[in-house]
DNA sequence: ACACTATAGATGACCAGTCGTATATTTATA
DNA sequence: TATAAATATACGACTGGTCATCTATAGTGT
């Protein structure tokens, strides 16, 4: 049993690296049970086909950074706008290390079967929404300690730091170079937002 | 001659509105050559692979928006930043035709192919700077005009320009919606960027 | 012996790309 | 100009390979 769920852990682990590389069409389930030494038979018992498991590997994906971004948020004698900085500077390292690859799996299947699966789409419409959501929340609560300014709204703001980051993302790739990346930090948290 | 150049662009036409619909991996070159009732065997006397078909149709794409923007942005009597708004405005209403499929090829093949394919990374990378380098220029005219604030660089504005309107397609395509397109446009355009 | 799961291999569909032949066009000859 | 030969082009059936999914069987615990 509880075998079972490590495996099937493993191979969303494992299918969101390999998603996020290459895409949802040319990563092969093969490639996928292969990666962890599951046998190709055994993949249906996990989940019920390739386009289910994409749509679980999207919600596994989000996980780690809201709740990387949660903790910033609850860093004690820090406040919001910081705490964000905070977590985009670890992340843009993080993603440095990777070498300006994959990019971001939730915009990289939007764009690839955001129009033709429905359960993926979905999948993605809820990740988008709970990661914007917990930043709304961060700017508010940046709002009422005097640290970002009042006189926009937090949820728009919210969408700038969500689109933005999505199209440096693209940058970035496009670049090889995290400069885009550094440029929104620069131009949203440390100037545009701020009080 | 004529002909086989016709059929040429005919296959580029299709190609590009198959391509932004379905991704470059989804999307057969059978599919494509039957779509413009084009022999399967003719596709290659035309391209070399799907590869350079594929890096052909992104340039192919690119080009009405550059030379919708161009002629904005050289309408006697309207500034600069007017003529940013204007084609942006027009450019929401096509999409919302479309009925909020395909987002922007650009994006969508950087996110899918942009890893793996070195010829369409290249004719990415050429086509996203046309396109952001052109945007520069407005901003810069804005900027000489008054219209646009001075105290950013025209450049930063660009980048944010290009990258904010990324990700909003991408949500769009997620909330099945034009609200975020225009809430680009109010946020940007009718806000930030003005003197 | 039995019920259950795990899995290897099978299945049919489809992929990008090739190739031999059929057709069309040009050139040469009368 | 009329015909034939030569050459170039057009094309659909085919190739080897891979795809997601299913199924028949082997393996396991009782």
């Amino acid at each position: 049993m509880t075998n079972k769920q490590i495996k099937r852990e493993k191979l969303l682990d494992q299918g969101v690296h390999l998603l996020m590389s290459q895409g949802y069409h040319a990563t092969g389930v093969n490639e996928i049970v292969k990666s962890v030494q599951i046998p190709k038979g055994s993949f249906y018992s996990y989940f019920e086909s390739k386009e289910a498991f994409a749509a679980e590997a999207i919600t596994h994906y989000i996980e780690p950074f809201i709740q990387s971004l949660t903790n910033h948020l609850h860093t004690p004698r820090i406040d919001a706008l910081t705490a964000l900085k905070n977590y985009y500077k670890a992340l843009i390292i993080e993603v440095e290390k990777s070498g300006y690859q994959g990019g971001c799996l939730l915009g990289n299947l939007m764009g690839e079967i955001g129009d033709t699966s429905e359960l993926c789409h979905q999948s993605l419409k809820s990740a988008v929404d709970r990661y914007r959501s917990l930043q709304h929340k961060a700017l508010l609560k940046g709002q009422k300690e005097g640290v970002v300014r009042q006189d926009r709204s937090a949820e728009s703001m919210a969408n700038l730091l969500v689109n933005n980051w999505q199209g440096a993302l693209l940058r970035m790739k496009l670049e090889q170079s995290v400069q885009p990346l550094e440029e929104f930090c620069d131009t949203l948290l440390d100037d545009f937002f701020v009080a």
